[in-house]
DNA sequence: ACGTTATATTGCTCAATTCGTATATATGTG
DNA sequence: CACATATATACGAATTGAGCAATATAACGT
């Protein structure tokens, strides 16, 4: 993974919001990750399908959901990049906003917690 | 400066070696930098003035030359993820050339320090 | 097999970026 | 003033990228 790649995957606003919603959250599906950015799913789909091809995030199917995490052999500064953005980011941008969403959604496992 | 423009600002192989470049040595003018990524000075120019524009970096003129540094009251994390990844990148990456031609180069002050 | 839900992909259009070349501006020198 | 150097900008071409709508695939339940 080099710094290039790496911003170039943080270059765009919802690919910003879903890494930072995942390196909140720890794991998370697409229909979570559309629910809480409240955008459509294949628009959500296509940027994680960027993000995995990018070599930042990794899927895990478990049924019908396919649950996205940061890939936990991510070098070492790039970790510390997306924790250090996260911990920075204010309440007025769009993440405030989307980590609210989902901190309202229902939490019962197997469940799927969007509308 | 939220993470948005920030990241964008970074999402462009040139830009990101220009900051990383003024990361590690402070201060730079424009031909330094046009000679050190071994790109064409209007294409340098350019993303200096994105960069600009984006508040990540400031401009100061002295003389015929333009000198760039990355603005201190960036916000700290900003500043974080800027050190953090100069400490991240490897010798393969374009950066570790870069860097290699700018200590090249002689270093008289007030003397352009390219070809 | 059928229907339902979750996710992925395709086809297309439109906007945004990037780059090279050429030219303009700014500053300094003689 | 003419001239040289450093930097900025304008313009068009080419590429890339994002978005939407529709459709395809995958897994589950009955």
């Amino acid at each position: 993974m080099d710094a290039n790649t790496f911003f170039r995957a943080l270059g765009d606003g919802t690919r910003l919001r879903c890494l930072l919603l995942l390196a909140a959250a720890g794991e998370l599906c697409v229909c979570e990750l559309t629910c809480a950015l409240a955008v459509t799913q294949p628009k959500v789909s296509r940027h994680l399908a960027l993000l995995r091809e990018a070599g930042v995030v990794r899927d895990r199917r478990a049924g019908l959901w396919v649950h996205y995490r940061i890939r936990e052999d991510l070098p070492e500064w790039a970790q510390q990049v997306l924790q250090i953005t996260l911990a920075g980011v204010t309440r007025r941008e769009p993440f405030a906003r989307d980590r609210a969403r989902l901190a309202r959604m229902p939490n019962r496992p197997g469940a799927p917690r969007c509308a």
